[in-house]
DNA sequence: CAGTAAAATGACTGAGTAGTCATTCCCTTC
DNA sequence: GAAGGGAATGACTACTCAGTCATTTTACTG
């Protein structure tokens, strides 16, 4: 009982923690924060960050994964209930476009941090590299049973899931940077178009 | 004449430091890396970097802006050498993709740098955007004539341009991050099978 | 409402490093 | 080959900041 009471207001502190963390790394990048401003944005001291996180990194990567993991969770149940496969690609871009809208500052840590990929001792032994390898194999996935379905034509399903993956996050970055005025299903929509009629049969 | 052979001497300088940057900078990062690495791996000592170059964040940009603008000179030439619409849109992709392959170490400080773009503080006042969408707006001009003349359909051309760079980076990153082993020319072809059916009128 | 334990605090420390500058080196010139 | 001057050096400084821990605050209990 007890035990649980204390759970709960530990868990309550973390997602504190990494809310504000969030909202800090992606103003600044990761080097430019300090542990002091993350406290700060949180409304807490220093020393409690180290009470919950073992280090700067810790947290950072906790922000990062709790995000990617929340969002790989997200496209998954929403590819699996779409019907075919037109449908299923839909829902693996509207889903993920839609999530990064909703948490800007989850994206942009992520964003930087494909531009990273290659640090495996940054991204926590290759965590990150994890994740990401896990979405692009979801959606060959769907293209690889599309091909054999006659669906789509026959193509690299590898390369072309990493590809789709890619134009997902352009998409998100040029609505991030004032690149683009589109409504954001109009941004959607024509992407999704581009990627139909590069694949279809 | 006495001159021209201490510019000749300050540019061989520059040179050393530069490819020196781009090597250490590539490895790990711009924070990571310290000015000792650097002037190590340029063969010269600390104090000479700063008689060539003001600060850290001057070296890393000049390495940066350097290879952008020697890879937009290519691309540009190549493009308005090649005479149809899907013509100039393989030089541009093949340009861009042979350009980083040869260039690992600057296209890795590049594609760290694009996800950094939110950052004008850190890219010299949006140079490094400026930059970036020279090239978009390059691939946009040609895309926008293709679709008067009817070669392409009508779509957005400014999101499409982006959407094109976007997918050439990714290759990139597919290639060295060991995710594609196919050969170079086939990723590249696969790629313009993809966004050619896409555009296509 | 005292007593106790757990949680929170923030001043402090130690490591790391960007940038400086007094000194040394080397090349040119006469 | 000596003098002069510009280029190169690297020990040093001044500063930042992640992480610690002695002290204070809060929360619970009987």
């Amino acid at each position: 009982m007890s035990k649980t009471k204390q759970e709960v207001v530990t868990e309550f502190r973390c997602t504190e923690i990494l809310d504000a963390a969030r909202k800090v790394f992606a103003e600044k990048g990761f080097s430019e924060t300090t542990m002091d401003q993350v406290a700060e944005c949180a409304g807490i001291a220093k020393g409690t960050l180290y009470l919950y996180f073992r280090s700067k990194r810790d947290i950072y990567m906790a922000a990062l994964m709790e995000g990617i993991r929340s969002l790989n969770n997200d496209s998954r149940r929403k590819v699996e209930a779409a019907a075919g496969v037109r449908e299923k690609l839909c829902a693996f871009i509207e889903t993920r476009v839609g999530y990064f809208e909703q948490h800007r500052d989850f994206f942009l840590i992520y964003h930087s941090e494909v531009g990273n990929l290659r640090f495996p001792q940054a991204s926590h032994d290759g965590q990150m590299s994890e994740l990401y390898l896990e979405q692009a194999q979801m959606l060959e996935e769907v293209l690889k049973q599309a091909a054999a379905a006659g669906e789509i034509r026959e193509l690299r399903p590898d390369s072309t899931a990493f590809t789709v993956c890619d134009m997902t996050r352009g998409v998100i970055v040029q609505r991030l940077l004032g690149w683009s005025r589109a409504e954001l299903n109009d941004d959607i929509q024509h992407l999704i178009g581009l990627i139909w009629r590069g694949i279809a049969a």
